[in-house]
RNA sequence: GGGUCUGUGGUCUAGUGGCUAUGACACCUCCCUUACACGGAGUUGAUCGAGGGUUCGAGUCCCUCCAGACCCA
């Protein structure tokens, strides 16, 4: 017997970790497989791959789904498309400064300001490696040569040149406008980035007076808030109040520089049966307080200052903290026996979805991106993107719907892309820097090459240095820009915008926006929003939303839970025979987990096999490689099996002679192969993965590879070149899955890796081709030859008899017949 | 409270109006057989979340309810 060329009894993930290492080690032939090339005559197809953020640890669901967009990748690559699959790196934003906070017990702006952003860089930098390693430990063929830095001067500088873009088209404006802040982190924040955290509140019924004496009472979880109250409203149907509509009603708390009293009026938000039916509207208590203000016209108070500390208005509370002024006043309403009654309730409280710190409506001056006025088009745009799953463009629609107020974009913190804006010394003027270039200026002056603007009009008045000495002392602007405002340029970017323009034509709308359902309403939305007011197209020609990776029962993987799984264990799991152990806090006790060897291959195959794109899907590793590692031991025996046999030479052209076994085979191939081709086009991983699963461990091995075993060991050619052919073939298929698997196996047999083929697998065989009759004909036996063979091995278990011993009284049925001699002797029927 | 999505054997999953509902894992039984026992073969197991309706016919369409996830008040 012939020795095989796979000399590896079976796949190991020492051998996966070394295939690995080798894989990346040769940066020449690596960029030659997976690099970039935008003057190939191929189909461009550009990836605006997330940018994930480096925070110390990567969650294993966005481990599993950026492994997803990789077999996009590579199955694209396969199917012959020039594919840009980039890593960027997103690193700016809060998350940073309070990791730097944290580790050196300060707050930000107890430092200097480049001596902060020093630090920030130099920590996310050591974040960042550990991220680099992950991204190749599971084989992540990203054009990493090219990498991108958001927080870098080549991003940056597209950042500010869009927002200079849109300042002198008017998108992009500045008022004074009620915000939602965040006083603990100093700093305003968008609609998306608040959440909602469960606590007890004190809901008080305050006694007020009409100025007839009629007495009213009105529940509020605000009782702090009094000071800036506008309006007392009730619902416009509520009989019982409508003869006190057009009163006026003092406040019951003292109050500085306002008027003592407000008029009760009407509005259909108000809930009758909330309380006692009357809502006081305060600016600004909540969203619809703002909304309320707005409507009927109001001129705000400022009750909350900067620091979280309420303003003079308050009167006795002036300078205590919310929560201070609302114990104090309630206490004063008790003393005063304007309190009727306090009691605990569960309230949803507004929160800081990155400093968990409850939000204030303020009124600030800051930058806004005009949003409202676009929504239709927008809409028309997204009409024309593919969405993966399609059900999934309505999260987006949805999120649409609620849009109500332009996007702030002004933060006052510090590890951001600067607002490139200068401000003359009278406040009239504006200067912006030319396109291309970063600038910081808080502490730089404006370069060569930049505009001033009538800050009003933005009408171009002319280049600084001509204008200069006209303009004064003049001031750089110290805010910086919301991280979105940076990671949705990141598909103009990637594409080339500004900086490629000959590539930005081929590219643009961007091939592919592959992302997570839970930032759909940020990143999504802002970068087709930047798409519609930059370029007015859609972003991206399809969209694929992953669901989120759960705990195996389901439930958000969070620390607090306790129920979080790290990706590096998984994917070391099994290397140098370490096995994997995992305590996992379920819904009732902890669990242990427990697993010999998982590893990249298997973990991509569990992720592409296991859930369909858009499903949630539950990360436990012993069902991973329960279900998993088989397939890979299987495929694995299977091409060993095929290696101990020599590869005709011919294999690339079409044999002389088939028996009839190998056409059957061959034609059940090229459908499975045709299914495969069709699902990678239409970018439906789970329909490719399971077809050649189900080929793979099915019919080929237990059926096809029984029936020729006797003609493969007597050095039969037509089957050699069936089997080899089939192996070959399938292992390029089945390369963007796993691909250091289907690499090993391919460059050993073969000599040439799975993953260099850059044109999908043509048909083996035209006789037998899908579609024709012949094709058609024989792959319809192939439930009857499963039957057969299932028909004999229960009969020989029936009567005892093992597998490899003979059986008489078996007939092979009639429309078999062209396989008897084959059957007869895979079976032994005597 | 509202919206969107999801709900198929113990677990995961196919199924977009048509014969006795697909497959995988687990369970159980048997088998070391010139690739694989980290394997193979064969069984068992689902009133398709519940209840109504439309239809000759419903897992599939409609309504109500229940549960979960996400989003919003």
């Amino acid at each position: 017997m012939p020795s095989p060329a796979l000399p590896e009894k079976r796949w190991s993930i020492d051998l996966e970790k070394s295939i690995q290492e080798a894989h990346y080690a040769d940066n020449a032939l690596y960029t030659k497989r997976y690099g970039f090339n935008p003057n190939s005559d191929k189909e461009v197809f550009v990836i605006d791959t997330p940018p994930p953020y480096p925070s110390g640890t990567w969650h294993i669901g966005a481990v599993a789904q950026y492994s997803m967009i990789d077999v996009l990748a590579r199955s694209q690559r396969l199917i012959g498309k020039e594919v840009y699959f980039p890593w960027g790196v997103d690193r700016n934003g809060i998350n940073i400064e309070f990791v730097v906070e944290k580790n050196t017990k300060r707050k930000m702006k107890t430092y200097d300001r480049a001596e902060f952003l020093e630090l920030c860089r130099t920590t996310i930098e050591t974040f960042t490696e550990a991220m680099r390693h992950t991204a190749k430990r599971v084989g992540l063929s990203c054009d990493f040569s090219r990498e991108y830095l958001t927080d870098a001067p080549d991003y940056r500088s597209v950042t500010q040149s869009i927002f200079v873009e849109l300042f002198k088209k008017g998108d992009i404006v500045e008022d004074l406008r009620p915000n939602i802040y965040d006083p603990v982190e100093g700093t305003t924040i968008a609609d998306a980035e608040v959440e909602r955290l469960p606590r007890k509140t004190k809901l008080v019924d305050v006694k007020w007076i009409c100025e007839d004496g009629t007495e009213l009472v009105i529940s509020t979880t605000r009782p702090e808030m009094i000071c800036a109250c506008g309006v007392i409203v009730v619902h416009p149907d509520d009989e019982r109040y409508s003869h006190l509509v057009g009163q006026k009603v003092n406040l019951p708390l003292e109050t500085v520089g306002r008027e003592k009293s407000v008029q009760i009026m009407t509005h259909p938000s108000v809930k009758s049966d909330f309380g006692t039916g009357i809502l006081m509207v305060c600016s600004f208590g909540d969203q619809n307080d703002v909304a309320v203000f707005r409507e009927l016209g109001l001129a705000p108070f400022q009750a909350i200052d900067l620091d979280g500390k309420m303003t003079a208005v308050a009167g006795p509370f002036a300078g205590m903290k919310v929560i201070e002024a609302r114990h104090a006043a309630i206490e004063m309403l008790e003393s005063q026996g304007n309190l009727v009654q306090a009691v605990e309730r569960d309230q949803d409280i507004p929160v800081s979805e990155r400093g968990k710190n409850p939000v204030e409506i303020i009124l600030l001056k800051e930058w806004y991106v005009r949003q409202t006025h676009i929504q239709d088009k927008m809409r028309e745009h997204i009409e024309e993107i593919e969405f993966h799953p399609p059900r999934n463009r309505q999260f987006l629609l949805d999120w649409m719907d609620n849009i109500s107020i332009d996007w702030p974009i002004s933060r006052r913190r510090w590890y951001h892309t600067e607002i490139p804006i200068w401000y003359s010394e009278d406040e009239t003027k504006v200067v912006v820097p030319p396109a291309g270039s970063y600038v910081q200026p808080w502490k730089e002056n404006p370069p060569a090459g930049s505009r001033v603007l009538d800050r009003t009009t933005r009408e171009d008045l002319g280049g600084y240095h001509e204008l200069k000495d006209g303009l004064g002392a003049i001031s750089g602007e110290e805010k910086v820009f919301d991280t979105w405002m940076d990671s949705s340029n990141s598909n103009l970017f990637v594409s080339g915008y500004l900086n490629h323009p000959e590539v930005f034509e081929k590219a643009f709308p961007t091939a592919l926006r592959p992302q997570g359902k839970e930032i759909v309403r940020t990143w999504l939305y802002y970068t087709l929003l930047k798409s519609t007011l930059v370029l007015d197209k859609p972003g991206f020609q399809h969209v694929w939303i992953d669901g989120l990776g759960m705990d195996p029962w389901g439930r958000k993987m969070s620390k607090s839970l306790g129920n979080g799984i790290d990706a590096d264990s998984v994917l070391e799991c099994g290397a140098g025979g370490r096995t994997g152990s995992w305590k996992v806090k379920g819904p009732d006790k902890t669990v242990s987990l427990r697993a010999n060897k998982i590893g990249s291959e298997c973990f991509r195959l569990w992720k592409a096999c296991d859930a369909q794109v858009g499903d949630d899907f539950h990360i436990n590793p012993e069902e991973i490689e329960k279900k998993y590692f088989g397939v890979l031991t299987k495929l694995f025996n299977v091409a060993r099996f095929a290696s101990q046999f020599e590869i005709p030479s011919n294999l690339d052209e079409e044999p002389e002679h088939l028996e009839p076994e190998d056409r059957w085979i061959l034609a059940e191939f090229q459908n499975t192969m045709n299914t495969v081709q069709r699902s990678w086009s239409d970018l439906d991983i789970y329909t490719a993965t399971q077809s050649l699963k189900t080929f793979g461990t099915g019919l080929l091995p237990s059926h096809y590879l029984e029936m020729v075993k006797s003609r493969l060991y007597d050095d039969d050619v037509a089957a050699a070149w069936t089997l080899h052919r089939v192996v070959r073939d399938f292992m390029a298929a089945f390369s963007p899955v796993c691909p250091f698997f289907t690499h090993h196996i391919s460059q050993t047999v073969y000599g040439a890796s799975a993953v260099d083929v850059d044109r999908f697998p043509s048909e083996a065989y035209s006789a037998v081709a899908s579609g024709t009759e012949e094709g058609k004909r024989l792959c319809n036996l192939s439930s009857k030859i499963q039957e057969f063979n299932g028909a004999v091995w229960g009969a020989k278990k029936e009567s005892g008899t093992s597998l490899n011993q003979p059986i008489e009284g078996i007939e092979i049925p009639q429309e078999l017949a062209e396989f008897s001699h084959t059957l007869t002797q895979m079976h032994k029927l005597e």
